[in-house]
Formats: C-alpha cells, sequence, structure tokens
DNA sequence: CCAACGCTCGCCGTTTTCGGACATCGAAGC
DNA sequence: GCTTCGATGTCCGAAAACGGCGAGCGTTGG
C-alpha cells in the first residue's frame, strides 16, 4: 500500500482555450493542464478519471462563470505541491487582482527575494493551476507577454478577456464601439 | 614425472583485430590469446607448435566466419581452467546472444551473487577464451566500455562489428544507406 | 533630440551532471 | 588466515547549465 503517496483524480472540459484537463486529491485543487501541456512541467503520477468529483465539479462551474465573464474571483481550495519558493510565488499570483498585471520583478519584490527575477520566471513557468492561479497576469516590465505554457496567444486572449472585464459585450457577436 | 599436468597445443591465426594464439588440450579450446597479451593474465605452461591440431583448425574455421559476418555463435567445447566462481561467469558469458551486452551487475545477478559486480569484473578480466567467450559484450551499467585485455579500441570494434549484424554491410567497402 | 530596438550581462532557484567516497566479494600473495 | 586489490554500482554533495527577467548602453531612424 502506497503511504505517503497522495491519489490524484481527473476530467476534463471544453472552454474557449481548447480542452482543460482539472485534477485533484481529496486536499483540494492540484492541477488545470492545458490540452498539449508538456508533461514534465507538472508531475502528478497517473491520476485516474472521476468525472463527479465534488472539488473537480465545483472547478469546472467556476471557470464557465469564468469565461461567460459572470465571474472575477475564484473561491477553491488550492492543494499544490512544490518547492517552498514555489508556493510562495504561486500565492502571489493569487494576489493579482482580475483585469491587473504585475512584472515579473513585482512578484520578486513582494515575496521578498527582489533580485529574484528569473527564478520568479522559472517558478511561474511550473505553476500547475493555469487560470485560476493567473499566472497569466504576469508580463514582462516592458510590457511584452513573454511567455506562458498554454501559448502565447491563451495569453493574450485571457489579458484580453479580462481586460474587457468579462464577457458581457460579446455577448451579443458583434465588435464594441467605444 | 608431472602426472596431473594437461598438454596443450598452440597456433596462431591473423585477424582484424591483430595476431591472436589459439591455444587447446585434448579436452577442448583453452585460450584465445592477443598478441600482447599479459603472460600472467592466462597462465597454461608452454605449449607446443601443433598447425594441424583439429580443435586449433575448427577454432580458427570459426573465427574466420565470424569476422566474415557469417557466424553469430560459436559451437566449440572448452577446455576451462579456474576456480568455480570463475567458471561459472564464464559460463556466464556464453549465455549473452550476438549483438547483446550485459552490465557487470547483471551478470553478478545471474550467477546469484547479486553483490558481486567486481569480482565478476576481475573473473571477466581473466577470462581465457577471448572473443568466443563474449567478455566484450559485458559493459558498465552505465553504458562505458570500462576495460578490456584486448585494448578498448579492440573491444569497442567488436561491438561495432556486431551492432551492424556482421560484416555484410562493409563488404562493399561503401557507406550503407539507411 | 528622443524613442525604440537589440545586445550583453548579472541575477537566482531548480535541475542535471559529474566526481569522489564507500560498500561489497572473490582471488592471490604473504 | 589476513591483507590488498580490482574491467562495479550506488549515493551524496558540489558545480554548472538553464530559464516565461530586467537594466544599461550604443545604434538607428524619425
Amino acid at each position: 500500500m502506497k503511504h505517503s503517496q497522495k491519489t490524484y483524480f481527473y476530467k476534463t472540459m471544453k472552454s474557449p482555450v481548447g480542452l482543460l484537463r482539472l485534477v485533484a486529491s481529496h486536499h483540494g485543487l492540484a492541477a488545470i493542464l492545458w490540452e498539449n501541456d508538456d508533461p514534465k512541467r507538472v508531475r502528478l503520477g497517473h491520476p485516474e478519471e472521476d468525472k463527479s468529483h465534488p472539488v473537480l465539479l465545483e472547478t469546472e462551474r467556476q471557470l464557465n462563470g469564468y469565461f461567460a465573464g459572470e465571474l472575477q474571483k475564484f473561491s477553491l481550495k488550492f492543494n499544490f505541491s512544490g518547492t517552498d519558493f514555489q508556493k510562495k510565488v504561486w500565492e502571489a499570483l493569487t494576489t493579482i487582482p482580475f483585469g491587473e498585471t504585475r512584472s515579473y520583478g513585482e512578484i520578486a519584490r513582494q515575496i521578498g527575494s527582489p533580485a529574484a527575477v528569473r527564478a520568479v520566471g522559472a517558478a511561474n513557468g511550473k505553476n500547475p493551476i493555469s487560470i485560476v492561479v493567473p499566472c497569466h497576469r504576469v508580463i514582462g516590465a516592458n510590457g511584452k507577454l513573454t511567455g506562458f505554457a498554454g501559448g502565447l496567444e491563451t495569453k493574450a486572449f485571457l489579458l484580453e478577456l479580462e481586460s474587457r472585464g468579462g464577457l458581457f459585450e460579446s455577448v451579443g457577436s458583434g465588435v464594441v464601439k467605444d
């Protein structure tokens, strides 16, 4: 019997940014992975499918709300597994409000390691819980969207979505006038 | 009068890996030695030359077939002289198929002394019947070619020869397309 | 002159790689 | 017996390479 190893469950869902794979343990949400995510970016063993896992269902519900423009702040319990530094970074990410952005340097200062800019970038790249832990809100100090596990297009899409304050305007399927 | 000492006969032959010295008793093939072999690596007294000894002629024939890429499995009767442990190792060597390799640890496990890895190395180094008893097919667990009585270059040559499945392709003296 | 661009270099946690230190078991020599 | 010596393999720690950066500087083009 494997004792200290957690058991994970997964479920997939469609979204405007492609198929997402949600992973959770009994302790909370552990990952949201992209369809073509690099397998060695986040490693959680081999979870088994559970389409009715309560955590996964709730996550899916909130994600749908987010993409519909109705939900701006997630409330989910996380189950991070990573180094202390990574956890500090990821927790800092959760403090960036919907619609805003931060630079890598700002995050570095926020966690008390002002010079650990590149390390923040690396930790950002290993963020297991895409979208909900908003690593997409971290951009270069010069405003450029430097990298993103789900692809730069997806990063731009999410920021665009949030910059409009949600999807209200586009419901009518048209471009919106100023 | 020396009573229990066997009488050995020898014969030399040219080969792609230099001059070889074949040694046999009436009981079978006893040694295949390299041109500059360490004299104290294998000791068989002072055999007398016999260019037409049947065992030696047959050995020469099979070796020529091997180097020509036509023969992958030798069938010769051996006349090992060594300790029990060494014989176990040498017999284990004969079970490694043409073209394959084993690590010293794998041989150790195979003969039932899983921790006797270094001892296997030592016994390997005392293998009297080079090439035919394929000590060259034993390499480090990390894939490195660690040692060889006939020189590491020769070891590499033999493994390369076998990895090609023989010398068929090089007969025409050209590089072969995939 | 000013802004934008590209290049270089220091930055720091993580990961990978590399080398040294041991454990281990027969054989050989004393 | 007892010591010494390998054609090993494993572990552990140190060192180096590797990024989703950012600031500084010279160049370029308006």
